[in-house]
Order: C-alpha cells, then structure tokens, then sequence
DNA sequence: ATAATTTGACCGTG
DNA sequence: CACGGTCAAATTAT
C-alpha cells in the first residue's frame, strides 16, 4: 500500500511537469506567429510529444490508482459500455447499418413521419455504446448536429449529432452527447452515446484527412489547453463541445488526457473553467476571457473539428517506436478512444 | 449562395 | 400523457 502513496506521488509530479510545458507552449506560440524558424519547430514537436507522454503516462498511472470503486477522480476519456443494448465494440467498421433510409418528403404542415420515417419503428440500434470524456468531440468522424433537447433531471441540454454523410452515404451513426452533471468546480465531462457504426468511407476518408493535414500543426496541438469562453449557463457545452463544423478555426486539441480544466493557468486562477478541453482559436487560447458581448459562446455550437485521429505526427511517432512499452500503452488508451 | 445550426413541433414508446 | 428522439423551417454563419 505504500505503493499507493508512490504513485500518488509520481502522478503529482508528472503532472507538474505536464503543467509547466503547457503554460510554455503559448510563448512559443507567440514566436510562432511570425514564419517559424526550424528550431522553433523542434521545439514545438518536442513540447508536443512531452506532452503526449506525460498525458498517457498519467492516464495509465491514475487508471492504476483506483481500482473501480468510487469515482475516477480525473478520468480524462474513460470508456463506458453502452448499458444493455447490443454492444458493439466501438470500431468503425462493423457496418451494419440499418436498412432503407427514408427521406421524409412530408411538410411540417403535413407532418412527415409516418412512422416511416422512424425507420419503421422504434430505432432499431445496430450497436450502441457510450463513452464519457472530456473532449466529445474528438472521435475521428464528422457529425452535424440536427436537434438539441433538454433531459428530464438534467442540467444541461443534450445535442443531438448524426454523421455529416448521412446523405451522401446513408451513413445511419448518430451519437447524442450530455454533459454530465458534476460539480461545477471540476472540469466538465460528457456523457457520449453513439448509435450504429459509421458505414460511409466518407467518415474514414474525412478522418484521415484530417490527420494528415493536422500533423505538424503544433499551434492546434497546443490549442486545447486554454479554455473556450464560458458559457454562462453552461447548457451549451456540450453543444459547444461538439459540433464538428467548426466555425473557430479548426485547431485540433490531440485527444490527449487533460487533467486540468486549463492547463493554461495555475489551478487557483482558473476561472471557472467550463469548456477547459476544447478546440478554441489562437485567439481565444491567448485571450482565455475573451467573450462575445453577452458572454455566451458564439453559437455555442463552435463545432469542433471532426476528424482528429491525427495528433501532430502521432502515427509516425507510433510507427517509429514499435517497441517502446509507453507506446503501446498509448495505442491502446488511443485504441480505445479512436472510433 | 450555400452550408450549418437553432428551435419548436411532431411522433412513437412506455 | 410525459418523455426522448427526430424533423425541417427559420436563422445564422461562411
């Protein structure tokens, strides 16, 4: 049991450092502004990859620490099987989809679904299963949201999200994402249930096209650590946290472990941070109160850009170190994570 | 002009 | 009838 006390320990510590890169990553930032000399590209990979492995080895380490019971005291991407339903392993490829997508020609007058267009009847899941994180919106896919409702006992709204190729491929994944309801001090996490599995290669094609454009793009790399602005509410963070069209530039937070709400900020100046984990603009990473004039989110539905699977050369890094024991445990907490 | 989001209403289920 | 999920017109953003 003293154990305990080490890791403990080792988990402050490395998360100290993980701290002390991040708040050092808007310095160079700032140099990069202007065109980046090779140095300070190096240094930029260099923080990048720091700091990938400090998250990953801080997400085993606290996975380590606590056994099942109680609640993760920061489980930054945790994932949950989906309760009973049929549980599908999250992957991409198990296509199944579900039959005959009806366009619903009806009118709003003429009120369309005729049962119909609930695809026969009640949504028959090819899979379902649900993950809580911190970052929904990072799952490799691109999703448009298509309706937002408030929960029964909740208090914030639930978004509703299906594929953006839908049309194109009759791709029938959806996912609805509910922030979950925890204590305003900690950081915000979202309940994340997807239904069906992608079957257009649209989705994929897209993903991967993202991660090759987004490599090197330390800037995104670096982006997620400052906080979005508040949302005073807070009933549209998870609408915030996970529109996929972005309408901030399309920085890419890696769907690393996040500890802190902002890891910008030493934890007693972090000002309630509600949306700490999300892609926000250069702007908003270096202007952390930044705001519109009534203080919301910009249509909170800043959607974040889909397809991240790509972290800043994260393949190539994998690639290259086959054997190193740290990587394979990344591939497996991204493993998990990537669907 | 086009695309994406918002929002209120509709619909099936329990 | 309440509730959750979805649709689609209206609105907003690009």
């Amino acid at each position: 049991m003293a154990c305990v006390a080490d890791r403990e320990a080792a988990v402050r510590e490395v998360a100290q450092v993980y701290e002390l890169i991040k708040v050092q990553q808007p310095l160079l930032l700032l140099h990069s502004q202007q065109p980046p000399p090779s140095t300070t590209q190096l240094a930029q990979s260099l923080l990048g990859k720091a700091l990938r492995a400090l998250n990953v080895a801080l997400s085993v380490m606290k996975q380590q620490q606590q056994p099942a019971a109680g609640p993760p005291a920061v489980t930054p991407i945790s994932v949950v099987k989906a309760k009973p339903h049929q549980l599908s392993p999250p992957s991409p490829a198990s296509a199944d989809t579900q039959a005959a997508i009806v366009p619903s020609t009806a009118t709003r007058g003429a009120k369309r679904r005729s049962s119909v267009a609930m695809d026969g009847k009640k949504k028959i899941k090819s899979s379902s299963w649900a993950t809580v994180t911190a970052v929904p919106y990072d799952d490799g896919y691109e999703w448009r949201k298509y309706g937002e409702k408030k929960i029964n006992g909740t208090l914030f709204t639930r978004s509703y999200f299906r594929c953006t190729y839908k049309g194109d491929a009759g791709c029938q994944a959806t996912k609805h994402v509910q922030q979950v309801d925890n204590n305003s001090d900690d950081p915000p996490m979202f309940h994340v249930t997807y239904n069906n599995d992608h079957t257009c290669n649209s989705c994929s094609k897209a993903a991967a096209a993202n991660t090759g454009s987004s490599s090197n793009n330390l800037a995104a790399l670096l982006a997620g650590c400052c906080n979005m602005k508040q949302e005073p509410t807070g009933q549209h963070a998870a609408a915030a946290a996970m529109n996929m069209k972005q309408k901030e530039p399309p920085l890419l937070l890696p769907p690393l472990v996040d500890l802190q709400p902002s890891a910008c900020l030493p934890h007693e100046q972090i000002p309630q941070c509600q949306e700490p984990l999300f892609p926000v603009s250069m702007e908003q990473q270096f202007c952390g109160a930044l705001r519109d004039d009534d203080g919301e989110i910009p249509s909170a539905t800043g959607s974040c850009i889909s397809g991240e699977t790509s972290w800043d050369g994260y393949s190539g890094d994998m690639a290259a170190a086959e054997d190193d024991p740290l990587h394979d445990l990344e591939r497996f907490l991204f493993m998990d994570m990537d669907y």
